[in-house]
DNA sequence: TTGTAGGCGTTATCAT
DNA sequence: ATGATAACGCCTACAA
C-alpha cells in the first residue's frame, strides 16, 4: 500500500487533513506545503498549484488551534454582555460581530447576567482561551474586568463605560447630551412637572442621564425633584414598577423620560393600565430607539443611539489596541432625539 | 540570580506563566505539575499544594489551545443565527450558551444574516476553529450545512429544522400542533375569515404552521382561500407589507394569524394606520410569545415557544451527540397558546 | 511518586 | 526553491 493510499484509501480516520498527509502526497515536506498554502513567492508556482490542487481534493482545513499555539494569536475576541435578550446589547454586539468578521476575527459571546459567578467563569473562559481582545457591553463595570485586564494582558474596549486605562479604550454615547435634548423636548411643549426613571443605582449612564435632565430643567428654571425621580433596572417590568409609584403620586407628573426604552415599555403599559392616554394625557421618552420603538403604541419619541455601529466602532478601536496602537481618548458618539407619538403638550387643566 | 528570580523578578516578559515556569520555580518537572494541576492522585499531595500555590501566585491560566492541540478537543462549539436582533434568537441563544456554560464550553456565535458569503465563512471559520459541534438557528438549512457536515465530521444539531442524518439532530417546536391552536382558536371565536400571514416561501416552519392553519379550517369546514394567505419575512416590516395587501381586499379578513411576534408587530401597526382597531375590528395571533407580546397594545395573543428551553435542549443534545452517542429522533417540543387581549368574536356585521 | 520523551499541527529559522 | 529542525504549551505513555 502506497502511502498515499494510506489515506485517501482508507479515508479521514485520524481527522482533518494536516498539512503533512499533503506533504505526503505531493511529495513535498511540510513546510514547503505551509508557503504553498500561503502563496509564498518562494515556491515554485507549479508545485504551489499542484499543492493547493491537493489541499483542495482533501478538504483541508488549516487549524486554528496549530497556528494560534505557535503565532501566540487566536485571531479570537471575547465579548461579555449582561444579557443578550435586551435589544441593544443585540444590536450593538451584530456590529461587533460584523467588523470582526471583516477582519478575521471570530467572536466569543457570553452572557454574564449580571451574576458574578459567571462574570468569573467569564474571565477565566476569555483568559484560557487566550483571545486576542475584549469588548464589554455591560452597564456596570465591576472591579472584576480591571483585575482581568492587569492579569490577562489584553486590550479591552468598554461600550458605554468609561474606564481609563493604556489597554483600555472606550465608545460611549453622549448621555448628558442625549438626555438633555430629551428632557428639554419636553420643557418645550410645557411640561412642568417632568419625571425621570432611571437605571439602577451607580451606573454610570445612568448617573449620566440623569444630569442630562438635571441640567435641562435646570436651565428652564425647573425644580429637580426628589419625588419625580424613580428607578427602574432597564427591563419593561422596572419600568411599570416604577412608573406606578410615579402615579400614585399626590400630583403626579405630566411627562415622563425614562432611562431606556425596555424602561419606556412599561412606562406605556403602566400608563394603559391606568387609564391613561399617551401623549394626551402623559407624554413619555425613551432612549436608545429599537427596533420596537417605532412599533409601540403610540410610536415613542426617544434618543437614537447608533447602535450597530458603536459595536462596529468598538471592535475597530479594539482592532487599533491589539496592533499595539495607544488607546487615545475615549470615543463619544453623538446622540440623537427622534420625536415620535408619545410627547405632546400637558393637558392645560394639568398645569 | 535563582531560577524563580529570573520570572518573578524580570516579571511576565514572555506573556501568561506555563506549566514550564511553574515546574522550575517548584523544582519538578512539568509532568508533575500537569498532574498536579489536574489533582492527579498520583502525585504527592504536598507537592500538589505547592504547585497549586504556586500556579495561583502566577496567575496561571491554562492554554486551552494548547490543550485543545493535544487532546483534539477544544470544548468550543459553534453557533451560527440568522440574525441575533431577532428577540427569538437571542432568547435562543441565551439557552444555548447556559447549558454551554455549564458543561464547560464557550461559543462562538455567528450571525449569517441570510447572505451566502458569510455563511460560507462562517463554515470555514468553525471548520478552522476546530469546534466540536455546532447549533444551527436559522430558518432555512441551505446544502451549505450538509456539505459542511460531511467535510467536518463534527455534531449538528438544528433548531426547529428537521434535517435527518447521523450526525444531525434536531429541537424543533411542534408547528402543527400550535398553529392549528391558534386558528382553531380563532374559530371557536366565529370567525370564518381568518387569513395566514407566513414567513418567506420555503421555509419548513412556515409550512408546516400553514398546515396546522390548514386543518384546523378544513376541521371547521372553512375553506382555504389563496387570497386570505400572505407572505411576511418575520419581521414587523414584512408584517405590514402582507397586511396592507390582505386589507386591500374587497371582504378583509376578521382575524389573521402570523408567521411569528415580528410579523404580527407589524400587523398591529398596519391596522392601527388603517384605523382598525384590535381585538374589536380585527383578530392578530402571533407566534414564539416574545418578551414584547405582553407589551404590545392591546397584549398579544401567540403561541408560546419555550425558546430558551429550547436552546438548552439542543446544547444537552449536541453534548450526546459530542460525546458519541447516536442523535435518536428529533424532539418535538409542544407549543402552548397563550391567549391575551388581540383577539375576540369578531363585529356581528363582518360576517 | 516522579521524570523522560515524544507528539498534536502549525510557523519560523536555519541550512542546503 | 526546498528541506531539516526546532519551537509553541500541553498531555500521556513509558521508564525509573
Amino acid at each position: 500500500m502506497s502511502l498515499s493510499e494510506k489515506r485517501s484509501g482508507a479515508g479521514q480516520l485520524h481527522g482533518p487533513a494536516s498539512i503533512k498527509d499533503i506533504a505526503r502526497l505531493a511529495g513535498v515536506s511540510h513546510s514547503t506545503v505551509s508557503r504553498a498554502l500561503r502563496n509564498s513567492p518562494l515556491v515554485n508556482p507549479t508545485t504551489t498549484r499542484e499543492i493547493q490542487g491537493i489541499a483542495r481534493d482533501l478538504g483541508y482545513q488549516p487549524s486554528a488551534v496549530a497556528r494560534g499555539l505557535v503565532t501566540r494569536k487566536t485571531r479570537t475576541i471575547g465579548v461579555v454582555v449582561t444579557t443578550i435578550a435586551d435589544p441593544f446589547v443585540s444590536a450593538v454586539v451584530i456590529g461587533i460581530e460584523l467588523a470582526a468578521n471583516d477582519n478575521g476575527y471570530s467572536v466569543f459571546l457570553a452572557n454574564s447576567n449580571a451574576d458574578p459567578a459567571r462574570e468569573t467563569n467569564v474571565v477565566h473562559s476569555f483568559a484560557e482561551r487566550r483571545v486576542d481582545g475584549i469588548v464589554v457591553t455591560s452597564s456596570r463595570v465591576g472591579a472584576l474586568y480591571t483585575s482581568l485586564l492587569s492579569q490577562m494582558q489584553v486590550p479591552i474596549v468598554l461600550i458605554n463605560n468609561q474606564h481609563p486605562g493604556q489597554f483600555v479604550h472606550s465608545v460611549m454615547i453622549d448621555n448628558i447630551q442625549g438626555s438633555r435634548q430629551a428632557a428639554s423636548h419636553l420643557v418645550y411643549l410645557g411640561h412642568r412637572r417632568i419625571a425621570y426613571i432611571g437605571d439602577q443605582y451607580g451606573h454610570q449612564s445612568d448617573t449620566e442621564r440623569f444630569e442630562g435632565y438635571r441640567e435641562a430643567l435646570e436651565k428652564a428654571g425647573l425644580p429637580v425633584l426628589a419625588e419625580l425621580v424613580a428607578h427602574g433596572d432597564s427591563t419593561p417590568e422596572g419600568g411599570i414598577v416604577a412608573m406606578d409609584k410615579l402615579l400614585a403620586l399626590a400630583d403626579p407628573p405630566t411627562a415622563v423620560f425614562c432611562y431606556n426604552d425596555m424602561t419606556a415599555l412599561g412606562v406605556l403599559r403602566s400608563a394603559h393600565v391606568h387609564g391613561l392616554r399617551v401623549p394626551e394625557d402623559i407624554s413619555v421618552i425613551g432612549f436608545d430607539d429599537l427596533f420596537l420603538a417605532s412599533y409601540t403604541q403610540p410610536q415613542l419619541t426617544t434618543v437614537r443611539q447608533p447602535m450597530q455601529r458603536m459595536g462596529r466602532m468598538a471592535m475597530e478601536s479594539l482592532l487599533k489596541l491589539m496592533s499595539g496602537q495607544p488607546s487615545g481618548e475615549p470615543v463619544k458618539v453623538p446622540a440623537e432625539l427622534i420625536v415620535r407619538e408619545s410627547t405632546a403638550p400637558p393637558r392645560p387643566d394639568t398645569l
